[in-house]
DNA sequence: GTCCAGGGCCTAC
DNA sequence: GTAGGCCATGGA
């Protein structure tokens, strides 16, 4: 069991390894705030960043990227600011929700927010609408700079094809191989769920799969696609 | 024209 | 508890 451990635990860094050197570093959030990432972790949901970035701008050139100023922004208005990034009637009313919990339970501190251990904030942000689980990790970490590991359906793609998951396996099973086999360190967090959207839209989308000079290759047991 | 993207909620079996 | 439908835009 320790040993098996151990192993993964060098798989997974070899991963990153090799992920690491191919694509570089990230800088992952894209965001001038904690407030921005958790607007964009909102509109981003099922929805390409390039058209997030309409939305953001609109936003951000209305004045609408902060907590206080949302506050007063009709519901109407946010969502015409926001119409780029789709679905944009669900994405107005899940802003303004989780926007009204931070007023109203925080002042609209994040930093009040983020103030309890990270399960905690976790179940808090869960309870709002709209908010699930890999929008919750999201905001997590790269708002609120929590050792919270984000899963997509890149990463089990990706580790599916590895081997080492199964592919039926859901979202609390995947974030926890991550979190029991790697060391509850934010940056490295970070680096490697960008790392795994990168190399999943370079490599490894749905359909368009390029294994031929695959940085993951060498550990990757059936190669897809003819190579 | 079709597919898909840095998901999550609701409803029906 | 889980499969299926729904939400909407823009680029490939």
């Amino acid at each position: 069991m320790v040993d098996e451990t151990a192993a993964m635990q060098e798989r997974l860094m070899e991963i990153f390894g090799r992920l690491l050197a191919t694509y570089g570093h990230r800088h992952w959030w894209p965001a001038e705030t904690p407030f921005e990432v958790i607007v964009g972790a909102i509109l981003t949901q099922n929805t390409a960043w390039s058209n997030v970035e309409k939305a953001i701008a609109n936003l951000a050139a209305a004045g609408a990227l902060a907590p206080a100023a949302l506050a007063v922004l009709p519901l109407a208005e946010l969502e015409r600011l926001i119409q780029p990034s789709g679905y944009f009637r669900q994405k107005a009313q899940r802003l303004h929700l989780f926007n009204r919990m931070l007023m109203e339970r925080h002042g609209g501190s994040l930093r009040s927010l983020f103030d309890a251990p990270l399960e905690r904030v976790r179940e808090r942000l869960l309870e709002q609408k709209g908010i699930g689980p890999e929008t919750a990790d999201s905001i997590l970490l790269y708002a609120g700079h929590f050792p919270s590991f984000v899963v997509d359906a890149y990463t089990l793609r990706i580790f599916s094809r590895l081997g080492i998951l199964a592919g039926a396996e859901r979202y609390p099973e995947v974030r926890a191989l991550f979190m029991n086999h790697l060391p509850p360190d934010p940056a490295l967090f970070n680096e490697y769920h960008a790392l795994i959207v990168e190399h999943a839209k370079i490599r490894c989308r749905k359909r368009q799969v390029r294994c031929g000079g695959c940085p993951l290759a060498a550990l990757c047991p059936q190669r897809i696609g003819g190579i």
